[in-house]
DNA sequence: CGCTAATATTAGCAATAGCTAATATTGAAG
DNA sequence: CTTCAATATTAGCTATTGCTAATATTAGCG
């Protein structure tokens, strides 16, 4: 499934930035999600589900807790993909900054 | 509409990885997106207005041509929003590579 | 004008996605 | 070994999305 198809969610995406900020059990998610959405219990856990899945996110157990960490691979995907792109807002790189760019492409797809 | 809404779709996509080429015709993309999708004139078309419609895409009139160009603003946005998980594939950037990123970051919602 | 080429629009259908409600699973603790 | 807390799963409903087919619009040209 492509990068973008699972970012289309507002809740999923709600989920990530949460990662972002540290790993969260799926409790702690819960309770965020549900705040600001108003969704059961059941839809968090499938958004999860599909997290996991997809990649996005990596879930470790701690007694009877669920730990979720980013998994940041897929996220790459997106900003490879924007690569394209990059030309409209950057439109010369100096060479300095071309240098550390091409560093920065070439590293990827290694980890 | 929130950016990813509108990536979360192939067809789009395509035709965003289409103009970050260069202008385009709506015949051309049509052409092209046919080929690989086997979809409408009707549907692209469709597509195209979404994309416009959601600032993704801007158009001009060449007699009775549409001549479509990618918008970068929005897609600066997806850029931005991936900024939160960058910590995660470039855990440390040198000094000089720091600049740069800052200075480009800086740049932004400038344009 | 009337015709044609290029493109856009509309209505309606079918597939999919995301939700709720209910239930299952699993681990820890008494 | 039962009970409770945390989480996951399943079935089924509904709203949305993207498509086709048909039709409308607009510009250029004879």
């Amino acid at each position: 499934m492509h990068a973008f198809d699972i970012l289309g969610d507002p809740v999923r995406r709600r989920i990530l930035e949460l990662l972002a900020t540290g790993e969260h059990s799926s409790g702690d998610v819960v309770t965020v999600v549900q705040r600001e959405f108003g969704i059961t219990q059941s839809a968090v856990s499938q958004q999860l589900r599909i997290l996991r899945d997809a990649g996005f996110a990596s879930v470790r157990a701690d007694g009877t807790r669920r730990i979720y960490a980013v998994e940041p691979a897929r996220l790459r995907e997106v900003d490879d993909w924007l690569d394209r792109f990059r030309a409209f807002w950057l439109p010369r790189l100096d060479a300095l900054a071309t240098e550390v760019a091409r560093g920065k492409r070439k590293r990827r797809h290694q980890t």
